[in-house]
RNA sequence: GGGCGGUUAGCUCAGUUGGUUAGAGCAUUGCGUUGACAUCGCAAAGGCCGUAGGUUCGAGUCCUAUACCGCCCA
């Protein structure tokens, strides 16, 4: 396509949604090798990324835009290196948020989920997810997320089902899954056991309540103590205190009196209990703490549970019964003031445990419920870090990880809810034997009574994540998929899921494959408002990915997610960092309708041999530098320093000065013309090819007119191997050792930099309108032969007017009423005769020459010290370079002065 | 209480294995548009790299201590 018919703008609006069609249509999103095709070959290498499965209710949100930045980044960079490339998609059921979902459409009837029963419930809710369920993986497309589509998989997928009741019983029947009374974390609204991990604690202030327990058999004695909690009181079946308290030491033994209810409990005596806080003194709750737990179980003392599923009082709590837990602490304490037994209150910062979902305050409840006997698979999750079979990414999180696993306790995994996977486990009502099965049994396994009925509960939303990496690839089936995708490769996800999914899937992986799940673990940070702070709706500082894409283009909100951010930190985001980055993308965009514009003016076969200009030997050097460091930067996982990188070689470098010089080269036409368009498409095919995995919309679209344009004009514009079909499946540029000549060609190209700068800056001081040519004589030392060369590149750059311009080795009478300045030890005198005010030169050139002077004695400190023998002689040798050179400003700047 | 991270320009942040004049974007100021790009260009100004020690020829980078901010675990 013509340069003339590309607008001058980047439409992304236009391309995007287009582009991803195609790519999708042409297959690009799946392996290039697949075991499910002809010709399948298995000693070809993978690279495979399971999705951290987002919530099948929600929608996209910058932490979502993240983790696809992020892994489609890595998976299209793996694509380009020839790798077989797979990144599974797929969302989770997310039990307990898409359960309120549907209820919540239930409420509106008027009905509760009882009223329709559990089957019914269920058929709602898959048609509730039919509907809604999809947005977020319709929102993930418009990333630019290169997943294979027909590998989508859902964790209530028969399939994935099929894994979750494989691995419950193969569990089971191992002994590492039990049932059993516990103190669990209980959400009293949403009336379901919910996991550690699923409770925050918050800070808060309330306070604590200090009364007194009075001696069974001396009614005018009391032990004081204090509590955050009064209505645990009427559970307590024990009071403690320190074995080494003398204040106490004539209670332990005897009984006190729970106040109100006047049951009688033990005084008995536990290390653990600190003797400085509050009283001294503790009551025992082993049914409402999980502290008081342990100490009840160390002693043996009654659990007794005062409260039911919706935290209201029962049975056992007396005259209490049936008032909600906050209610009754109110009632109670005032009918203890009442009976003279309060002592009185001291605000108290609380440490209230809170549910990640909701807010509401959880309860610790005792409870019946399914465990995972964790130790073992913690046990073996350590190790497969400990080794190195899987390495997490930034290193610092091992330590967290290892933290977390070594302190683990038993994971409780049932839910009381009915969307999710079903406890696989029966009950027999004549033997009350279990029976856990892989298909849905007719009859008791123990005693073959057909009187059996299956367990209420779900399994946690988070079991069957942690089959995901495999579960996805067909487990518990051997599929060619799992045979040749498995491990996978990548686990990529934020820092704050390190245990939810990551910590679980490797104990799952290694307990059900006996293979890590994955290779690498790798962190991002999470997402934050410009000043830090996390976004949120309330406060209204919430930056949506959809509206950010609509007006900047998606290039530009990925760009800004991959390059703003680094391994495991969080990072701070603004609309203006968005903006800057569509400029990017524009820069991008123009600089290509340049190139393609450029191949107009060149023939399309040169006459000879190409004669490289020292820009054309500069510009790929310093791309062949570019793309080492930017495989090096890959290679270490730091992929937004290598996007930074780039961006700076690309605008810095090749647009500002190297598609300006080549405007010159293409105007001399001939072989000049030809080896200049030539040298322009490779650096920008090798730049599209580097930039395509943080910027694929822009870069394909671009490549492909890029592509279109060279071929058209020239069979020998094509790059090594010929162009491919799409810049998606295009050959990632590989590193070259540097070759002897590059050094020299980029000091050289530097001085040509430096001349010009210092004759731009001399010009806009002095107010030469930029139009203007001047004239100028250079005085070039020994880069005489350097400059002689470049001096119409010099000349055009900065503006001289090339006739009037003259370039001597020496010279033997300076120039007189001239503006005058050295650059390296060259000198110029610009004939600015009207301009120049010779005290106001004085005072410039004056400046100059003692920031040199301040130079040269900085490096002959540091040459005349021991810098000179220990350090690297290369490095001595450039500072003693630099000194000369500095001496040599420093001499011609004192002449100029004094011949002003 | 234990652990981790941060502290670099007015703001938001990079800075890889220590290499000797510390970078970017935005904001500010000045100048500039008929040929890739005003979603732009050319410049300017702005930093004892939190503080105090230490290692080293050399420290933003490594070590120790400390302050403040944030996060995780208990």
């Amino acid at each position: 396509m013509p340069e003339y018919l590309l607008p001058k703008v980047y439409d992304f609006k236009t391309t995007e949604h287009r582009l991803y069609q195609w790519w999708e249509e042409n297959g690009y999103f799946k392996p290039f090798n697949d075991p499910q095709k002809p010709g399948f070959d298995p000693s070809v290498p993978t690279y495979v990324i399971s999705i951290p499965p987002p919530n099948v209710t929600g929608e996209l949100h910058l932490g979502h835009a993240m983790f696809v930045s992020m892994e489609d980044l890595m998976i299209r960079h793996a694509r380009m290196r020839g790798l077989s490339t797979l990144w599974v998609p797929g969302s989770d059921h997310a039990g307990i948020a898409t359960q309120l979902q549907v209820e919540k459409a239930l409420a509106k009837e008027g009905k509760r989920r009882e009223d329709i029963g559990r089957e019914a419930f269920i058929q709602r809710t898959w048609e509730w997810k039919e509907k809604y369920g999809g947005i977020i993986n319709r929102q993930i497309r418009r990333l630019g997320a290169s997943c294979d589509w027909d590998r989508e998989r859902f964790t209530l997928d028969e399939g994935c089902s099929r894994a979750v009741r494989e691995a419950f019983v193969r569990l089971f029947e191992k002994g590492l899954i039990y049932r059993g009374p516990r103190l669990i974390n209980w959400s009293p609204g949403l009336r379901t056991a919910v996991s550690d991990l699923e409770v925050e604690y918050s800070e808060e202030p309330g306070f604590l309540y200090y009364f007194k327990y009075v001696l069974a058999d001396a009614p005018h004695e009391f032990i004081p103590v204090a509590t955050t909690r009064p209505e645990t009181i009427l559970g307590d079946t024990a009071v403690a205190v320190h074995p080494d308290d003398d204040r106490y030491r004539q209670y332990v033994g005897r009984k006190v009196l729970v106040p109100i209810l006047g049951r009688a409990i033990p005084v008995i005596t536990d290390s653990y209990v600190d003797r400085e806080f509050g009283t001294g003194a503790l009551k025992i709750t082993p049914g409402h703490d999980p502290n008081d737990f342990i100490i009840g179980e160390r002693h043996g003392l009654e659990v007794i549970s005062v409260l039911d599923e919706a935290a209201c009082v029962n049975h056992n709590g007396g005259p209490y019964q049936g008032m909600d837990r906050f209610e009754c602490r109110k009632k109670l304490w005032e009918d203890m003031r009442a009976a003279g037994l309060v002592i009185r209150e001291q605000p108290y910062t609380l440490n209230v445990p809170r549910s990640q979902r909701g807010g509401e305050i959880i309860e610790p409840m005792v409870s019946t419920q399914w465990f995972v006997k964790i130790r073992p698979l913690a046990d073996a999750a350590l190790e497969a870090v400990r080794d190195g079979r899987i390495r997490i990414v930034p290193e610092r999180f091992t330590k967290v990880y290892y933290n977390w696993l070594e302190n683990i306790e038993d994971w409780c995994i049932s839910r009381q809810l009915w969307w999710g996977h079903r406890v696989p486990v029966w009950y027999c009502d004549d033997c009350g034997k279990m029976t856990a099965a892989r298909q849905d049994p007719a009859v008791c396994s123990h005693c073959q009574s057909q009187r059996i009925h299956q367990d209420e509960d779900v399994l946690d939303t988070w079991f069957s994540s942690g089959l995901w990496p495999f579960s996805t690839l067909g487990w518990p089936e051997q599929t060619p998929d799992l045979q040749y995708f498995y491990p996978t490769t990548m686990m990529e996800t934020g820092y704050d899921i390190l245990f939810f999914w990551v910590a679980r899937m490797i104990m799952m992986g290694l307990e059900f494959t006996g293979k890590v799940p994955f290779h690498t673990v790798y962190l991002h940070g999470l997402v934050r408002d410009e000043h830090g702070q996390k976004m949120s709706k309330t406060k209204g500082n919430v930056i949506d990915p959809l509206d950010t894409m609509d007006a900047l283009g998606t290039d530009a909100l990925r760009f800004t997610l991959l390059v703003g951010s680094s391994p495991g930190n969080d990072m701070n985001l603004s609309i203006k960092k968005v903006e800057a980055n569509r400029n990017f993308a524009n820069k991008i965009w123009n600089a290509g309708r340049f190139v393609i514009g450029a191949l107009a003016q060149a023939p399309s076969e040169p006459r000879s041999e190409p004669q490289w200009t020292l820009a054309d030997s500069w510009v790929w050097a310093r791309l062949q530098k570019l793309i080492r460091d930017v495989n090096h930067l890959f290679d270490t996982h730091l992929y937004g320093e290598a996007g930074r990188q780039i961006y700076e070689f690309f605008w810095d470098e090749f647009a500002d000065w190297y598609v300006e010089i080549a405007k010159q080269q293409l105007a001399e036409g001939g072989d000049r013309a030809f080896y200049t368009a030539l040298t322009l498409v490779r650096v920008m095919d090798q730049c599209l090819r580097m930039l395509h995995p943080f910027t694929p919309f822009v870069t394909e679209e671009l490549w492909g007119h890029l592509k279109r344009a060279a071929m058209a004009h020239s069979p020998r514009f094509a790059p090594q191997g010929g162009w491919e079909d799409a810049l998606i499946v295009a050959r990632w540029p590989s590193s070259r050792p540097q070759e002897d000549w590059e050094e020299q060609k980029v000091a050289n190209f530097s001085l040509l930099q430096e001349l010009v700068r210092a004759i731009r800056n001399l010009r806009a001081e002095k107010k030469v309108p930029p139009g203007k040519r001047i004239p100028a004589t250079l005085v070039a030392g020994d880069y005489h032969d350097i400059l002689h060369e470049q001096i119409k590149t010099i000349a055009a750059l900065a503006h001289l007017d090339l006739e009037k311009t003259q370039l001597v080795e020496k010279i033997s009478r300076k120039p007189q009423g001239q503006i005058s300045l050295v650059i390296s030890g060259i000198e110029i005198f610009l004939p600015l005769a009207d301009l120049v005010d010779t005290q106001a030169e004085r005072a410039r050139l004056q400046k100059e020459l003692d920031e040199t002077h301040q130079q040269i004695e900085r490096l002959e400190r540091l040459l005349s010290g021991e810098f000179s023998h220990k350090a690297p002689a290369p490095l001595v040798e450039k500072e003693r370079q630099k000194l000369a050179t500095y001496r040599e400003t420093a001499q011609k700047l004192s002449a100029q002065i004094r011949d002003l």
